[in-house]
DNA sequence: ATATATTATCACAGGCCTGTTATATAAGAG
DNA sequence: CTCTTATATAACAGGCCTGTGATAATATAT
């Protein structure tokens, strides 16, 4: 299980590039101060909203991919609408921010479904490194998606979809090898990399297997106009934007 | 993608009961007071080691759920540990353990790949909820595996393995199916369950296919002399110890 | 510019996956 | 105990997946 002899140095990811996020507090101070940090951090995207109305209509709407949640708000707590989303099948994380830092607190917050819980007033530089964490282990869950330039990855249902919703199913080798380009975006992945990465050791596979597996979602890609999607770099794929 | 109409309520399950913990401190102590606390609160498995060199043995020996992680240490620190685990291709959580808060330090471990960060003196509480939380967001990881009663399941290998190493692989359906085998466990799953978890919505299947695919999952667990591990309660399948 | 190597495209075929049909066995009702 | 229903077992066949062989197009080197 354990490999001691990688050469791969571990590296903290910066996930908040891709981030689409959701701030629900309803102090437009804190919020102000949030989005500033968040921006100046390079977040992708970023919503807010003041109350639990607000969120809930923000969260169905862009589908956040975290969500940083105060428990205090103007028409019912954070804990509740923890449980609302989880209750509809929203699985991505969850930061729980209050001013009470009682222990009953947290415990509530967490067992009720939140991810983290950072008690105020936080420092930011903290609330960044935890929404890096959850966020980079939900990209290693079997809910996460991918999205570039409009187009959409969902790798448990093995489908991409172009923005006029239109839909295409991959094959399970095909997924792995888009999971692996998504995951590896902006930079290129090699025909070694997937050798390895999808095939593993046992497989007696030339790269010309990868070059055919690529052709074929290419083809599949065309059919929703994303043809530039996969493109070549040298003897490197790499994702286009 | 949100479902308001869910009728599951969400409950944060205890997942202290089925999970192997490493706890790394030199405290001797600290390690009894953990040992005593975890035991009571029902945890599956404990090992503890006092340095980085015991806790490598550890780790490879055990493979835990989760690492509990104190940063002094007498042979070396805990963040250097922490980094090594993950370049050694360990992905479960680590929740690393301090006496100092300093944002930095917690910054610092967040981002050498600890999934959570707690200042001591912590509260048990506490810690067992953030166990909990970790637990439970590593359950819906794609590098997660399963063990009942010797027998490992590697879903993203989709194989099943018995104690004398034999190995046996798993089409996608069967693998789907015995993922949530595993994960209701030791509750039952009925067959529609079973339809709507594997097949969704799409699928124009009956009952009677599923039990072929359940005939077919017995087929090769006895041949690992697992016969047992499927049983059959009324209309619905569930895990045997 | 020509030769060589690499990549893209396309067709083929064996094999595995999977839902169905058919029959046997077991469980449950009355 | 008998009849009925549910589950288990077994064989079948169509289809999809996937690696490979063959050829064309493109890139790279000399």
């Amino acid at each position: 299980m354990l490999n001691p002899y990688s050469e791969i140095e571990y590296m903290a990811s910066d996930m908040l590039g891709n981030a689409n996020l959701l701030v629900v507090d309803d102090d437009a101070l804190l919020r102000q101060v949030l989005r500033d940090q968040l921006l100046s951090h390079g977040v992708g995207q970023l919503e807010e909203a003041g109350t639990i109305a607000e969120a809930r209509q923000k969260t169905n709407q862009y589908l956040p991919d975290l969500v940083i949640l105060d428990v205090e708000l103007p028409d019912g707590n954070g804990f509740e609408f923890c449980q609302y989303l989880r209750n509809s099948g929203f699985e991505r994380p969850i930061i729980m921010l209050t001013g009470r830092g009682d222990e009953t607190d947290i415990v509530h917050g967490l067992d009720g479904g939140a991810n983290d819980y950072i008690a105020k007033p936080m420092r930011i530089g903290e609330l960044i490194a935890r929404i890096n964490a959850q966020l980079r282990q939900y990209s290693a869950s079997d809910d996460v998606r991918f999205s570039l330039s409009g187009f959409d990855f969902v790798p448990a249902d093995k489908i991409v979809k172009n923005q006029s919703g239109q839909s295409i199913p991959l094959t399970e080798k095909e997924t792995m090898i888009l999971k692996k380009l998504f995951r590896s975006w902006p930079d290129t992945v090699t025909k070694e990399q997937l050798l390895s990465e999808v095939w593993g050791y046992g497989g007696n596979i030339t790269t010309h297997t990868i070059e055919t597996h690529i052709y074929r979602l290419r083809q599949k890609l065309r059919r929703l106009d994303a043809s530039h999607l996969i493109e070549t770099i040298g003897a490197a794929y790499r994702l286009n934007k």
